[in-house]
DNA sequence: TGTCAGAATGTAGTTATGCTATATTTTGGC
DNA sequence: GCCAAAATATAGCATAACTACATTCTGACA
């Protein structure tokens, strides 16, 4: 969990000598001034040099003033970090209403904060390059590899989700050069998943799985596009945070629609609007 | 509704003349690099003169460009509320991933805003207490249908996600008394979706249905778990507002597995932690 | 079609700012 | 008190931000 600017200055500043201390009560006390202030006028106002607020910035991993006054900037914009808050037997409709949609907004955020665009990236390009892409997940997953077929379909895409331990076997021995088997897998852990990945890549197919970062699956992997797992050990993965795969899979549409040179990108035009009648 | 800079920006593009606009173009498809380049570099790589990145600063009325970059910044920090930011054909994949995420959180924001509880719980109330189940969609919500399945499944309900027009159908017409008929449908326009609810209720089921309020599948269901549709009639929903139905899923599996008694009843014991093997 | 005025845009130059190199002062251990 | 290391400052350079003025482009009108 990311903690902002603000608040390392406050928790550091008990460790700083007195003039870089100086420094922290003010940017501390008057951070939207700061931003749109040169480091001259600073460190006049602390009565300090210039080189003691660029070793001030550089305490926190700063390059240079620039890039601490944008952060700092970054840090005054009021987001809520949504913590997650357990549901609990006692709760009532209203409440899981209301903590369902909380803890979903957890989980976005984190992916946001997590997510590697140059992976995604790298995913898209590959998917896009396949002559064909098998989807493999197991268990709860399944729906995610059913809705990457979906949407890819829509897509023009030759693929298919292959669900049940026997059909993802015979795929994956059977894999080819040109191909590409794209793995959802939460904690990238699951021994199935993993052999898919191995026999895959051993027929020439490339492997991109939508995994945690340094297991098992993302060390056989071509591409990993690393999520990270729920951390809580003693509890099970709760459901909000089985979006993460989801949006993944929306950011890989979207990726490979612009590049293949849709207007509306994140816009698929759904199925039903070209299948179905409407009353 | 805070219009941020980036919405600003895209929207008066097509006023400028041709170099302004290939500001707006640079600006706008890669803003956390322009945030971090000197004013010299952001005109050499739009091909345009220093006073014309000042011009284009200062029609959005910052006094200069140290202004505008700190004030471009904040725009990029995820906010509540999280304004819809439309993904377009000269988006970078880190532009994907942010606006994904923002987009999603600003459909979960709207969910958590308009979502009726008492619609919820009847909704829970009906399910649990059927003696079977069909889940209906169609088109790309299919992939709801399925996640519905397989989360009441594992709570231990009858239920089967019923895909394609024949299978609807035939469940349809043979549904009986104690049964549910859940239809998830984004706008409640689907004629299939209209029929499919006139012959279960007709058999003597009751139908819960997850749609727009006011649409012609809510005026023939006995319980509407009302979800607002995105109202952008030009356009065709984005995929960031298909989560909506995903949440309500949740609510509903939380709301059963609470009424019947679980401890942890938003952490369903995922399928693969006692089907799949582990390494 | 040519002319002209206003708008759009660029070139050249100045000032301010960010940053570095080196000097000076302060602090703490012996 | 001495000395070395850490903290801090002074002085100066490079470049970034910005301004003043010049040039080019565009559209309206004769």
């Amino acid at each position: 969990m990311t903690v902002s600017l603000l608040q390392r200055i406050l928790h550091e500043r008990d460790e700083m000598r007195p003039a870089e201390r100086r420094v922290a009560d003010y940017v501390g006390a008057s951070p939207s001034e700061v931003i749109h202030m040169s480091m001259a006028r600073l460190s006049e106002l602390c009565s300090v040099s210039d080189p003691t607020i660029m070793r001030f910035c550089r305490r926190f991993g700063f390059e240079g003033y620039q890039d601490f006054k944008l952060n700092l900037a970054q840090s005054l914009v009021p987001s809520a970090p949504f913590a997650y808050e357990q549901i609990t037997p006692q709760d009532s409709v209203a409440n899981i209403v209301r903590k369902t949609c909380r803890n979903s907004l957890n989980a976005v955020q984190r992916l946001a904060e997590d997510l590697d665009p140059e992976q995604v990236g790298e995913g898209a390009r590959l998917l896009q390059a396949a002559s064909w892409t098998g989807i493999y997940a197991t268990g709860i997953s399944e729906v995610n590899a059913l809705d990457a077929e979906h949407k890819f379909q829509r897509l023009g895409m030759r693929c298919q989700a292959l669900l049940g331990k026997q059909r993802q076997w015979m795929h994956a021995e059977r894999a080819r050069p040109g191909e590409v088997a794209l793995i959802f897998s939460q904690s990238g852990h699951t021994k199935q998943m993993v052999e898919v990945a191995i026999a895959a890549r051993a027929g020439g197919a490339r492997v991109v799985s939508v995994a945690a970062a340094d297991s098992p699956l993302a060390r056989v992997s071509d591409a990993v596009i690393a999520v990270l797992p729920y951390d809580r050990t003693e509890l099970m993965t709760p459901l909000a945070s089985r979006l993460n795969h989801h949006l993944v899979t929306n950011m890989l549409v979207t990726a490979i629609a612009i590049a293949s040179g849709s207007e509306f990108p994140d816009q698929l035009p759904a199925l039903d609007s070209w299948q179905t009648d409407k009353i």
